[in-house]
Formats: structure tokens, C-alpha cells, sequence
DNA sequence: TTGCCTTTGAGTCACTTTGACACTAAGATG
DNA sequence: CATCTTAGTGTCAAAGTGACTCAAAGGCAA
């Protein structure tokens, strides 16, 4: 076993990156999964799109470091952050990087209401998620996980509402669900789920101006702990 | 926005931990997770239990890391290993400690069988895992965390008969997961869980030398993905 | 004004899953 | 041979799930 304090001028250094999603709707007007990446400007990978992220600073916890290239990146705030793996084999730049980085990952999501205020620039663009161009370093095998993560979370917990905004109709919620998990769900078996999971309240208001019989407007409940 | 290069040279501390999970018959003679942990040698914290681990070295993966560990501890292999979470907290030493270490921390099972083989030193104790004393940094926490992961795990993945040999029965299977989940399992329903889970398959022995009727003896299926 | 279109929201039905429990099988033991 | 213990099978009711029907309530066009 070799000694610790011999070596620490070779430690690997520390990053923090994000994966973010959020719903946009696509050319079929139908919500689908995005995500930002930003355009490295220097090698390894130049030119390439990567995952939003940068060196962990010393005086910085993860998740806030995360939530900070969020805004840094998007301009937008995160309505949900998680961990969500580290990945740190020594290979993981393919050989084209001399210094081992180690990425703590976390991904996050951001309110499709707010999506339309996000920056998008020569070197911050938003991707469909199951359209990706090819990403430096493993950054497509990382989104990959963090997609199975989501829609595994979305299954036995209750984030879907982060999406929508503070009242929205089941309709909404059940769209939401549809973009994320990639299938078509029965409205009536979709309601029953969501009205027996104690989740959501009416607010006692329907939504007008639609072109049928109006629906009622939820809110998502008071929850009790959120993260990790 | 602070500027990334400035800061190397404060730039945080990686190491590695593992969580290890074992099971041994407590003073009632039922089986019980236990956990080895070492003494600190040196401050902060020193002469507290502390969960196994080093820093991480600059040619090894995290994953060998964690298992390089849990050899070195207590001289097993371990049977399965999954990364954890990363902690890192600017003030996870309490203030104790100046310089900043982010841990990334795995969870690790060994085979009840092999655990009466493992070291147990001065500076290396195996303690019942709902029976910890109060350990070093933010240590109670982590373990708290790996027991909910293992126990979750359990029950949707199929890692129980890692802690049994290589043949086992039904009765012994149940009696990992009584002891994990820390509750009775009806042995009918049970049965009917793990047959039509396809895990197992009968070997068409039986195990000889109880005081009643001979059980089947099986082993577990192969698997197809393991690990994440 | 009337009829049609749409989606809402309630309800039904068959099938599966799950927990609780009863009962027979097959060994050891005295 | 009676008895004890666990193995292994079977049953039953409650709860959950997927597919489906149908009335309700609005907009919209003729």
C-alpha cells in the first residue's frame, strides 16, 4: 500500500458538472426532454459540446457549485438538484488529457415555463436529449445515466410538478409524464394515480379559454423532505 | 464569479471510504449486519472509529480504490460493490481540520461464510451496524445512508444471496433478508417471492443434517448486469 | 339555436399482486 | 410410534392495475 502524503502533488483534480433538464416543445408542438451544453474553447475536445461545469472551489459545497454553473450557464435557478454519480475512471478523458479529473455529476431540473428565458448563445445551445451530438470526454454515457435516473425518479417519486408551473391542470401533469417516460399514458388510470398519491389539491379554479370542458387547476402539496 | 486557476493549489483533498456490510450471529444467535471500522491513528478525531479508506491515488479507479481498501481492512474480497455518494461538505470535519476532503464513498457486501476469516486488530473492529459508537466526520451519517441504500436495494434488486454460499436454501435466503430489512417474512409468501423472481434454481440437493424435513438446496441464477 | 367536436372526470370490469393463514410432507428425537 | 419442527403447497380476500365505457361541459360551425 503506497503512502498518501508521497503523492499528493499528482491528486486528481476535482469537477463539478450538471446535467440539466428541462420540457420544450419540439417542431410537433409535443414536450420533449432538453438539456444546455456548452462549446469547449480549448483542447482536449475542442469545439465539442460538453456538460455545463467547472473545477470544485475550496471554499464551495457540491450541490451549491452545481446550482452555479446552472445559473452561470442558463440564467435560470434550479426547481430540482440532485447527486447523481461520480465518475472518475483514470481513462475517462480517452487519452487525450494529460491531468485526471474527477466529476462529481448532479443533474437538475428547471421549469419548462421558465425554459423560454434561458440564455442560448454562440457556446450555450439546448439539445433535444435523445438527439445528441457526439460529447467530449463520457459526457453522453453520463447524460444517458442521468436520463434512466430521471424517468426511474419520476415512477416511485413526485417530481413531475417542478416542471409545470405552480397550478396546472392534470392534463399538463400527464404530458409531462408522457415527454419524460416516452409513452403514451390513460388519462383516467393517470388520474386515479395521481389523485390517490395525495400529491396534488384542487385550488377550486378551472382553467378557462380552452376549447372543451374547462378542468380543474392543482397545486402540488406541501412535501415533506426533498434531495438525495 | 471566481476564476478557477487562481485557486488551485487550495484546490480539495479526493479520497475513498467504503461502507462494509457483513453478517454474523449476534449473542442471540441471529444474524446481524455488522461493519468493520479503524481506529484514527492521528487528528482529528484521533483514537474514534472511522470508516475504512485513503486517499485516492492518481492511476486507480475509484471503484479498485474502494475495493483496494476494503482488502487491505480486512483481508476479504468483496462480493458486490456500488459507489454510494459523494460528501463533500467545506464543513463535514466539524471545523476540525483544515484542509477540505471530499469523500467518495462505495458500499460493499461480503459473504457471511468468509467474514469469520476477516482481520480483526487493535485498530480494526467489526461492530453491529444499528450499535455504532459515535465515529469520526460525518461517518454515522454515511453508514445511515449505505444501510437505507442496502436495504432498498434489496428489495428490488436481487443481492441477498451475495452474503450465503454458493448453494443455500430458501429458510437462509429469508433469514438475510429478516435481518436486513429487520423484520419477520412470512416463509409461504417468500417462497412464492423468490420462485417467481426466476433468481434461483433448485441444484436437486438437499441439505442434510437438520431435524427436520431435508430442504432444497439453490443457487442463484446467472445474471446479466451487475454494478450501478 | 342546434348539433358536433373535444377533453374532462367518473365509473366498471377483469386480471394480477400481496398479505394472512391453513394444511400436508418429511425428516429427527425420545 | 407419537411428537416436534421446518419444508413446501394451497387458499382466500383485499388491494392494485390496465383497458375500457360513458355522461358532463365547454367551444365552434352550420
Amino acid at each position: 500500500m503506497s503512502n498518501a502524503t508521497a503523492s499528493s502533488i499528482e491528486t486528481p483534480t476535482l469537477a463539478v458538472s450538471t446535467v440539466i433538464f428541462t420540457l420544450r416543445p419540439n417542431q410537433d408542438g409535443c414536450l420533449q426532454l432538453a438539456t444546455p451544453l456548452v462549446r469547449r474553447i480549448r483542447a482536449p475536445f475542442e469545439g465539442q459540446w460538453a456538460l455545463p461545469g467547472g473545477p470544485l472551489q475550496a471554499n464551495e459545497d457540491l450541490a451549491s457549485s452545481a446550482s452555479h454553473t446552472l445559473r452561470d450557464t442558463t440564467g435560470l435557478e434550479p426547481r430540482y438538484l440532485e447527486q447523481l454519480y461520480a465518475f472518475g475512471s483514470v481513462d475517462r478523458a480517452g487519452g487525450k488529457l494529460a491531468e485526471r479529473v474527477v466529476s462529481i455529476v448532479y443533474w437538475a431540473l428547471v421549469g419548462a415555463d421558465e425554459a423560454g428565458r434561458a440564455i442560448d448563445s454562440e457556446n450555450v445551445q439546448w439539445f433535444f436529449a435523445d438527439d445528441l451530438p457526439s460529447l467530449a470526454f463520457d459526457h453522453n454515457e453520463i447524460v444517458h445515466y442521468a436520463l434512466g435516473r430521471l424517468r426511474n425518479k419520476l415512477e416511485y417519486s413526485r417530481i413531475a410538478h417542478v416542471f409545470l408551473s405552480e397550478t396546472f391542470t392534470l392534463a399538463q401533469l400527464r404530458e409531462v409524464y408522457e415527454a419524460v417516460l416516452g409513452r403514451e399514458l390513460d388519462p383516467g388510470n393517470f388520474r386515479r394515480m395521481v389523485e390517490s398519491s395525495g400529491t396534488v389539491e384542487e385550488t377550486g379554479e378551472r382553467l378557462a379559454g380552452t376549447r372543451h370542458r374547462p378542468p380543474k387547476l392543482y397545486r402540488a402539496t406541501a412535501q415533506a423532505g426533498e434531495t438525495k
